[in-house]
DNA sequence: ATGCATGAGAA
DNA sequence: TCTCATGCATA
């Protein structure tokens, strides 16, 4: 198992690969599709660089990417290609009121699993449904499982961010390469580069 | 980038 | 029923 360092390592290093290589987080999940499969969403990749995954998802992920990363620097001059969707009957995502999540979150707080009838509970009190109330106990723990959370409080913890660059020189950290989805095929976009 | 949702499998 | 990996839809 690589150790926690590691993946948090390899997470930002492919983020910042693919983005010089040209890639999109969606041409990765198809790539990955191609390479072994097994298709991944541009949601997946995303959560993937940001660490927004459990560890032992993350642990899984990381051996698949570190390939595709090889693949994709080996090739650098070859070409792409693609996959697509399907669909489904899928339930239509609600949209629950700020103020109902602030009540969610409090509920959450002092109890993080509350059983079918306290859901129930809950729900009425909401003007929600049960399910509804349900999904978003389980999504709010998962939540809490995540590899790393993010923590957008902390004052001048980092050197790198306290002393802002000064002024002016707003140097692309890396070459900025055209992204593939803007070569070669569309005449648009080569007009307008 | 993230919120709500699904489904397979564990408990 | 819940967890876990995953993604459509949306902000």
């Amino acid at each position: 198992m690589p150790s926690e360092a590691e993946i948090e390592q390899f997470a930002r290093d492919i983020k910042q690969k693919r983005v010089a290589l040209g890639f999109t987080q969606e041409d990765v999940g198809c790539a990955l599709g191609l390479l072994f499969g097994k298709m991944f969403s541009q949601t997946t990749i995303c959560r993937f660089e940001s660490l927004q995954l459990s560890y032992k998802n993350m642990c899984h992920l990381k051996p698949l990417l570190s390939r595709w990363l090889e693949e994709a620097q080996r090739n650098e001059k070859l070409q792409e290609e693609q996959a697509l969707a399907q669909s489904r009957k899928r339930k239509r995502r609600t949209t629950i009121e700020s103020v109902a999540k602030n009540h969610l979150e409090v509920y959450f707080l002092a109890n993080s699993k509350p059983n079918a009838q306290e859901i129930e509970q809950i729900a009425k009190g909401l003007y929600l449904e049960k399910d509804v109330v349900r999904v978003w106990f389980c999504n709010r723990r998962q939540k809490d499982k995540r590899h790393v959370v993010k923590e957008p409080s902390n004052e001048g913890c980092d050197p790198q961010h306290s002393v802002p660059p000064v002024l002016g020189v707003a140097s692309p950290p890396q070459k900025m390469r055209t992204p593939r989805y803007m070569s070669g095929s569309s005449p648009i976009y080569n007009a307008a580069i």
